[in-house]
DNA sequence: TATTTTCCGTTGCAAAAGCAACACATTATG
DNA sequence: CATAATGTGTTGCTTTTGCAACGGAAAATA
């Protein structure tokens, strides 16, 4: 978009080298942090595939976010109003960096590098994730069930940019994910295939239209 | 939250002393911009309310955000990848400070403190619109129109630290917000008052609940 | 490899939401 | 002030979605 900075190589470049920071291994399933007020914390995805995913008085689960390597999540994201729980869940064995927010405004002992850089690239990596969450927003926008499903799509599609893609989620994540229930998605998920809009082998959708 | 800045008094001390932006002012329903792919565009609403919506092909109007007072807003915020038309429209008597964002990381002729000030707090503006993105996907995951409803109300409570307050939409507005049919959230507005969860007079609600 | 757990695919039925239409109130505007 | 435009409130009907339940496939685990 703008200044494009490579996190990537910045982060291979630095990650060992700061001490204000904490690095943790997790293995599937396990509870990466939990998203509690004040403790001011923002974490980066090193590598593995996570969920932040709240679970709400009804007993629905919502996957609020998916994370994949480089993504940049935490509680300093989130105003914590509601009573929900809000939790980062490992999809697979994740590397995460946690960070005190503030502290990456003021100068770590050592004077490193990796905060200097993080924080003078750090506008840029929340208008990443600022973009991010606009798309969310327009696919939870969608009215229909079948809107949202085409609307993900296109977005793996064009982010991929071939008409066909493996989908990152579980069918049944995925119905969480869109917000709908999972029964009602795969009658849907049926319709489009019968109309011709889509084709699904296993993992993986095939865009049919324009 | 965190370093919490100041962005009113900011603005105030600043909005007349640089070069390197646009002011301009709106009236009611006028269009205060459209996003542009690569237009690179950052907006600060000084004074006024407006809406960024989105018409899509079905002809249905979703309000994207909601701006008032000292919101950041325009493309730089957002990826645009489908055809729908986004515009931000004035609610009232706008006044807005137009940028261009990578000039925000660059002096400008004057060496400028407004730039300086603005740059070194960016991080924490975008923060903030993080976190409100953040609210507005709660709101659009829950799955009921009656917990849309309740979810947006106890916001606007706890923002307002009082069970009743003033809507900042119309009811028809308010549909397209929370992105359901109009005469359905009707319906539910009339049984949350018949259920006794709240109570309605004019333009403003009170919260029964809780 | 046997067994448990998770996921997929499906269905009937109930509930919720959308659509279309209308009357009336309120607010802008010539 | 008269008239137009917009917003509110309501309803009957249709469509979509959610819920609950189940059998079988696939994957994880002992």
């Amino acid at each position: 978009m703008n200044t494009n900075f490579d996190i990537e190589n910045f982060i291979l470049d630095f990650s060992n080298s700061c001490q204000k920071r904490q690095k943790k291994v997790f293995g599937k399933n396990e509870v990466v942090t939990t998203y509690i007020k004040n403790r001011n914390q923002l974490c980066i995805l090193l590598d593995g595939n996570a969920d932040l995913v709240r679970y709400d008085l009804n007993g629905n689960r919502t996957i609020v976010e998916h994370f994949s390597k480089n993504a940049l999540f935490g509680e300093v994201f989130y105003t914590i109003t509601t009573n929900n729980e809000l939790l980062v869940e490992a999809k697979s064995n994740c590397t995460v960096l946690f960070y005190i927010y503030d502290d990456i405004f003021h100068k770590c002992r050592n004077n490193c590098k990796f905060h200097q850089t993080l924080s003078e690239n750090l506008p840029q990596l929340i208008l990443n994730k600022v973009t991010d969450l606009n798309m969310r927003i327009e696919l939870l926008t969608k009215r229909s069930t079948r809107d949202k499903l085409l609307g993900y799509f296109s977005l793996l599609s064009t982010r991929k940019l071939s008409a066909s893609f493996e989908l990152p989620f579980s069918l049944t994540d995925l119905a969480d994910y869109l917000s709908v229930d999972r029964s009602a998605m795969m009658r849907e998920l049926k319709l489009l295939k019968e109309d011709g809009f889509i084709e699904k082998v296993g993992n993986r959708i095939i865009l049919l239209y324009k």
